[in-house]
DNA sequence: ATGAAAGCGCTAACAT
DNA sequence: ATGTTAGCGCTTTCAT
């Protein structure tokens, strides 16, 4: 009999193979879901049979029968910001890599979290949710709380599920003291509107380094924009706060800690409209290390956002096998990203003033 | 009876539904699925019950049965590419106005493509695909055309499929006659190798431009950078090919058009390095209109991206319901937006130099 | 180890 | 207009 290759028609199904392979279908269903009890003989021939035809499952039938979606969800502000973007790539990969199907919903405005979220819960159809950085509302997480699918929260943090985050205390607290040590003093900070924990942790940060090193701190150093989308994490705001400051003229702080890359980015522009140097007149630290950072030569504290996402995927997959597992809070520590902003490289060639507690650069290492 | 409300608990089915409101399975399915043959009195006590009992109907069973998957997936290039993202927020919005899902996968390297494709064409799931930018290998196109799944491209273009562009060569045209206009000439191009069909067309814009104003064309007019990846449509690639521009010296070009905005940007560092002044000393316009050209003030060729995502995925939807269409390819016209890096204006408080054919700028505007 | 059969939860064709 | 029933294509007992 000449084995005849076949076009992919449309109706393929398990019991053609069967037919083909003179077996039934439960063990064509064992042998494509590598069940152990079929003989190597019939397994292959299966296999053999499967390959000629050109046969393909259909995904939602197993779903239905599985009763298990094999699909991540991830809802993740959208509003354009590259530090959740690259959290995405490693949710992305992994939840590829792990046979998963990544599907995306993106919030531009807080109204539409709960409408995303009903959706996900839809029954069926996801096995779990990766929830990026939003305060959610009550009534939300009641309704997460009740279905007992799998979250887990990247950015932020709540009692009542897992989450990733970042050390912003630790980090904050690094970055001031980094621009302390250089005697960079007074050293101000531009931070986001108290409304998120991360802008609640770096402050907290801030002045503990202050503290610690007995530098005295003033409600004058510390200014916030006014533009408020995302969480004031935004290019504007950190404009806005650094037009601040420079009104303050000879009395404005000699460096600054900025609460993220992005506010930094703001924040440099308004310098340099007034003919501020960066980093020979102001010193300035950044955080999060999104890809521009490098761009602009900005010293940062770099949360290792890949890994974050990769993470998330891996912790939210455990907690769908094993139901009732502690509620686990991870939290990386961000590193000290020393490029030209902080001052603290005498020149380019990479010659670096010594300098305690730096964690030496590692470009590009994550990839 | 009082009605009791009752808690979302596991398998709640249509029968429950059926049962509780008197009627059979197919009516609760009617319902809930609008067909006009329901009175509005059973329509009436029917989603009473459905929304007593919180029912919510298996995606996955649904699916199924009605042989559609509702979910369109997106195959895009990931290596944080802004332009991307820009786009991918238009699909997102528009596939969830739709009611479908938009399972997304992350290409970081070429050889991922085949993989996630075939994974896409899986039988049922997906009803369409949208492909972003890359060029296929043959083999693919014709796993894509076999299976008869509707597929839109969107910044690429190929007989086989609909696609959604951008005029390359008017864009670059309209950019390098602006700073011909400008009178800053020679006018260079930084382009990206001729590999990808944007870099191939606005090459040709770009001579055309020339030819039409009576300038004349030369080989060192044109540089590309080295890094190929993302196309060479990156920041080191801009910046490499500066740096060959900076070494003519007193020769080199006194204004480029660059291919992309990201390239503008490292050609941008690379003239700051050389203490060569933006736009004094050289004038740029750059492609893309990416959120960074904005920060940068870069005068550049916009592409509507998020309008892009809308009409791809009105296209795919379109093709799913309608077989055998002819093969449509939707070409938007690129706008200049003009900012400071050109030099058209006079100053920062928006006069502008009166200069023809220069669509005016309107930040925003799309969102 | 394998086949037969009973679901999985829904839709749609067919009666009435 | 509505109830009944036969699929949709697969997985998973339950026999053997």
């Amino acid at each position: 009999m000449v084995p005849k290759k076949e076009i992919a028609t449309h109706k393929l199904t398990i019991y053609d193979v069967a037919r083909e392979a003179n077996v039934g279908v439960g063990t064509v269903s064992r042998v494509l879901n590598n069940h152990p009890s079929v003989t190597p003989q019939t397994r292959q021939r299966v296999l053999d049979v499967a390959a000629r035809l050109n046969y393909q499952p259909h995904t939602y039938a197993q779903r239905l029968a599985k009763r298990q979606s094999e699909t991540i969800s991830a809802i993740i502000p959208f509003f354009t910001n590259y530090f959740f973007i690259e959290i995405l790539q490693g949710v992305q990969d992994r939840i590829s890599q792990l046979g998963y199907d990544l599907v995306l919903y993106g919030v531009n405005n807080l109204d539409q979290v709960e409408g995303y979220v009903s959706r996900a819960l839809q029954r069926g159809r996801v096995d779990g949710i990766l929830l990026f950085s939003m305060k959610l509302p009550e009534k939300v997480i009641l309704r997460l709380k009740e279905t007992n699918v799998p979250v887990v929260l990247v950015d932020t943090i709540s009692p009542y599920f897992d989450s990733i985050s970042v050390a912003n205390f630790d980090g904050a607290y690094a970055a001031t003291t980094h621009l302390i040590e250089l005697g960079r003093l007074p050293v101000g900070m531009v931070n986001a509107p108290l409304v998120s924990t991360p802008a609640v942790e770096r402050l907290q940060g801030y002045k503990h380094a202050l503290e610690t090193h007995g530098v005295e701190y003033s409600d004058d150093l510390v200014k916030t924009g006014y533009s408020t989308k995302q969480d004031g994490f935004n290019r504007e705001a950190g404009y806005e706060a650094m037009v601040d400051f420079i009104k303050m003229g000879e009395n404005m702080p000699k460096a600054f800690f900025i609460s993220s890359d992005i506010q930094a980015m703001g924040a440099i522009a308004a310098l340099s409209e007034n003919e501020l140097r960066v980093p020979d007149d102001i010193a300035i630290v950044g955080f999060d290390d999104i890809e521009l950072a490098r761009h602009l030569k900005l010293t940062t504290m770099r949360q290792p956002m890949y890994q974050m996402g990769i993470l998330a995927v891996d912790r939210v997959v455990t907690r769908m096998s094993n139901t009732n597992l502690e509620i686990l809070h991870t939290t990386f520590s961000p590193t000290l990203i020393v490029r030209e902003s902080c001052g603290a490289l005498r020149n380019s060639d990479g010659t670096r003033e010594p300098s305690p507690r730096v964690t030496p650069s590692s470009e590009g290492s994550l990839r």
